[in-house]
RNA sequence: GAGGAUGUAGCUCAAUUGGCAGAGCGUCGCCCUGUGGAGGCGAAUGUUGCGGGAUCGUUCCCCGUCAUCCUCCCCA
């Protein structure tokens, strides 16, 4: 055991059962894409440092990315996240895309973090973006998304929720606090701590960046209340998309929400498990309209979110909402009888195929009970045997495991009969 | 980066104060020489994560190390 390699700390090994889950998830998030007419895309899975080092914060570039020099000493980087490439590729064909630019990808991705529930080193993260418009409208169509994939994955309003602000609302609310500027990046990751830290922690936390007692009550003022999007225009506007569309039971103002990305301008959201025993975010975003003149491009404002394949996969397996997966390669087996009919068997495989059938074959003579319970643990729906009775008569036994029932009929009448049973 | 828990058969777990390493499930074979699911009988699989130490003797005690899981940090 401890002379074999080990895979990768963080990695996971996707064996066919996990292989379900993984394009299960994969189904859904393109089946929601493509319901609101976005295209498929994707980036370099390695790419410069550089690329990250200009915005995505400083813990996620030093400390959280896979980093290595390649044989002519340059550095590279698996990517850690999308949105800079995303931002490069736009500004490189910036005049010649049509806009609104609507794009989804789903890929993998590596941080070097410590492993943990809901979290590896290398995960697959769906990304999805509109880019060119900066209307309440378009950010209401990307949580319509969201809540459109958490719909088709089965997880109702009472089991996930997402949790909406406005980075602009809460600017002009901590301009009426007179918190100033320079104090504003780490009254933001205070509020983002909020939940995680007691009350009263929180409160010393606050002192000590400097807010006086004044401030901190308002700021908890503003933290609790819960009408406080009625102030923003804009939020007044996307809760009315979002009715329009349908998708208003699934969102909740929260104006703890802040996110930790520095690029985002605008509103900003995330989606929780709302009664699982994980307290990560299964997904989050929000309007960015900055991003492109950092990697040298006009200014162009979009919106979007980001979701990891495995907080979801967590949540959907603990809730029991995923589908059965049958690892049935294929729903027909061809038993091989013996030596001499071996032939027989490949060739009637082959003739199946060339039907359309997925067809699996034995792979050598053995014992047909050998090979029935072969059938059996495969999941397989139909067994075709030829014997020498069925060669000699140009006929095949077609058994339907299902209900047990078996049937003799001619070669050229196999297909049409199969295609009955499995229908 | 800091802290905690756990490593025994393919899996889930036992093993009395330190005294021959076991069970269930699964796997395979046979009962059954042209047919799966049920049943009966039987078999195989272990450097007890790895390395050292103390001991007449260790799965058990001590030290180190690696891995996994969890918490903090951070984030998706």
């Amino acid at each position: 055991m401890a002379s074999k390699i080990q895979s990768v700390k963080g990695t996971r090994e996707f064996y066919p059962e996990q292989m379900a889950l993984r394009n299960f998830i994969y189904e859904k998030v393109r089946g929601a894409s493509q319901a609101f007419g976005y295209q498929e895309w994707d980036a370099p899975f390695i790419e410069s440092i550089d690329l990250y080092a200009a915005k995505s914060g400083e813990e996620l570039v030093k400390k959280q990315s896979f980093t290595f020099t390649d044989r002519s000493g340059d550095f590279v980087t698996l990517r850690p996240e999308l949105t800079p490439s995303l931002a490069r590729m736009i500004a490189a064909k910036q005049n010649e895309l049509i806009y609104p630019v609507r794009w989804w990808s789903f890929g993998p991705f590596w941080r070097y973090e410590s492993p943990q529930k809901g979290r590896s080193r290398e995960f697959f993260q769906w990304n999805i973006d509109m880019l060119g418009v900066s209307s309440p409208e378009a950010d209401a169509e990307l949580i319509a998304v969201a809540a459109t994939f958490l719909r088709s994955v089965r997880l109702s309003p009472e089991l996930a929720t997402i949790y909406v602000n406005n980075r602009r609302l809460m600017e002009s609310e901590f301009d009426v606090l007179s918190i100033p500027q320079e104090k504003r990046l780490d009254v933001s990751n205070l509020v983002d701590r909020r939940s995680k830290m007691e009350p009263a922690k929180w409160d010393a936390y606050a002192l000590e960046l400097g807010l006086n007692d004044a401030q901190l009550n308002g700021l908890k003022d503003i933290l609790g209340n819960f009408d406080l999007w009625k102030k923003s225009d804009e939020l007044v506007r996307l809760f009315a998309a979002l009715e329009a569309l349908g998708v208003k039971d699934y969102v909740k103002f929260d104006p703890n929400i802040m996110r930790g990305l520095l690029y985002y301008t605008g509103t900003v959201f995330e989606a929780f498990d709302t009664s699982g025993s994980l307290k990560r975010a299964i997904l989050g975003g929000g309007r960015y309209d900055n991003l492109l003149a950092d990697v040298g491009g006009q200014p162009l404002s979009g919106v979007g979110f980001a979701m990891g394949d495995v907080v979801i996969g967590i949540i959907l397996q603990e809730k029991g909402l995923l589908p059965e997966f049958i690892p049935s390669p294929a729903p027909i087996l061809v038993t091989v009888f013996d030596e001499s009919l071996m032939k027989e068997s490949l060739s009637l495989s082959a003739e199946l195929r060339s039907a359309g059938l997925n067809i699996l074959c034995f792979p050598e003579p053995a014992k047909l009970q050998k090979q029935f319970k072969f059938a059996d643990k495969m999941k397989v729906r139909v067994v075709l045997t030829v014997g020498p009775d069925e060669a000699a008569n140009a006929q095949v036994a077609v058994k339907n495991l299902i209900n047990g029932e078996q049937v003799t009929v001619k070669r050229e009448a196999v297909v049409d009969i199969i295609r009955k049973i499995i229908k």
